[in-house]
DNA sequence: CGCATGATTGAGTCTTTTCAATCGATGTGG
DNA sequence: CCACATCGATTGAAAAGACTCAATCATGCG
């Protein structure tokens, strides 16, 4: 079982001014309820939870209550095909939603995996009941929805050295949006991993990694990543003919 | 330019009993909208819009209003790149909501272009402000986002034969959801079309609808399908190896 | 310290793409 | 009403990209 620690309530967990260790406002009012008055957010408390690595926020076919913010950590969702077959469709840092999935059906459809020791605040859904908060979670479905047009683009048009390189500025950007840096970070999952986020083989990235190296466009060292050459990855997410 | 027709309000197009050539309630209680109390839907006026063929219903970059329930016909939505390579995101028949991509930017992201006559309900996004419209938009959005995993499984881990298997079945069903035969249907859409929503190159697309009329699962006659063995392409589904 | 896991790299194979030619259907204009 | 032009579909042959299998190496966790 999940023996994730349900901590006591942590009341306003979610205001900037109450986030330790938070750099930017974003890690605290999560992805989309970003730019959200603060003060809509004040009536509510909301319960955290601490996730273990390797350990499961929740599971496809869970029931479903409420959707999750990310305060701190690295998680994954996947979804797994009826003879085995699974996929990463997304890696999630802090200040982002997750669960969301569940709210269609009743119950969640993916798995949401921590990859690193992480925290969440637990949302119920049920009281996110002002008109606000409904509009700006409405918000944060569209830009997944959008998020997701991306990774179909990535999935449906572009060759493996195009992935990978779309792969490292996502995550870049997002990191630098946290207030980390956007050069130089640590991969928090696999190649496995990446490759199943990205349709390939694990060989297949380690691979353009080894190439990308080569070619002068970033140093990696297992999980530690420093981009060098920002241009060229971007040129090489257009280029269709290699 | 789009010269769409602006039909004038139409009172309650989107209640059953006044929708005329409607099978079924879905046709036109769009999509997720389905289970909704109809009176909710009661006090609302809905404009109708006619969209011709090869004409957009809107295009990405186009300012964000409302979403759009399909009353008849059949649409695309797709992306472009930078490059110009562009990406076919899903098709929609009636029942089926679209624009959901604008609420988050205040901008549509994706093109919405028929493939054949079709007609919308213009649902005004300000509009829906009923608590319980709210929550149905939701669960809308949610079934979404689970299509779109559905759509990056297909993409990350399917091979070609899968992909054009999963999709002749997808579209089988939803036919049939919708009060139509199952078995036997018309595409709407080019192979290109096809190709690029599967991720495959025309041809490929082609080749493949002609090995499973070989193989007796169906019979192709240029946009006439007509599904013969539905076993034989669930099978077909799930055979990672040839 | 040692084992298990993750990463790298090579060789060969296979799927899918690309290029190209042909065929058929559709629809437009004379 | 027919001829022609255009668009879409099919099919073949060759090429390329990515995968699988396999061996080796490094790492980091227990």
């Amino acid at each position: 079982m999940n023996a994730a620690a349900q901590v006591p309530k942590a009341k306003l967990a979610i205001v900037p001014s109450r986030c330790a260790g938070c750099k930017m406002r974003e890690v605290c009012l999560p992805g989309g309820l970003d730019g959200t008055d603060p003060a809509l957010l004040d009536d509510l408390d909301y319960t955290r939870r601490k996730v273990k690595r390797g350990d499961a926020l929740f599971r496809a076919g869970a029931e479903f209550d409420s959707i999750y913010a990310v305060r701190s950590g690295f998680l994954k969702s996947s979804v797994v095909l009826e003879d085995g077959r699974d996929q990463v469709t997304g890696f999630h840092m802090a200040g982002e939603i997750v669960g969301l999935d569940g709210i269609g059906g009743g119950n969640h459809t993916a798995d949401v995996t921590a990859l690193e020791d992480s925290e969440v605040c637990i949302i119920p859904y049920a009281r996110l009941e002002q008109p606000h908060l409904q509009r700006q979670l409405q918000k944060v479905m569209s830009r997944e929805l959008v998020r997701d047009q991306g990774v179909m683009m990535l999935l449906g048009t572009m060759r493996a050295e195009e992935r990978v390189a779309a792969f490292l500025l996502n995550l870049s950007q997002r990191f630098l949006a946290r207030g980390f840096s956007s050069s130089e970070f640590h991969l928090r999952m696999t190649r496995e991993e990446i490759g199943s986020y990205l349709g390939l083989s694990l060989e297949t990235v380690s691979r353009i990694f080894s190439r990308f190296q080569d070619e002068g466009l970033v140093t990696v060292n297992l999980k530690h990543i420093r981009i060098l050459d920002v241009a060229g990855l971007k040129a090489a997410l257009s280029q269709p003919n290699l």
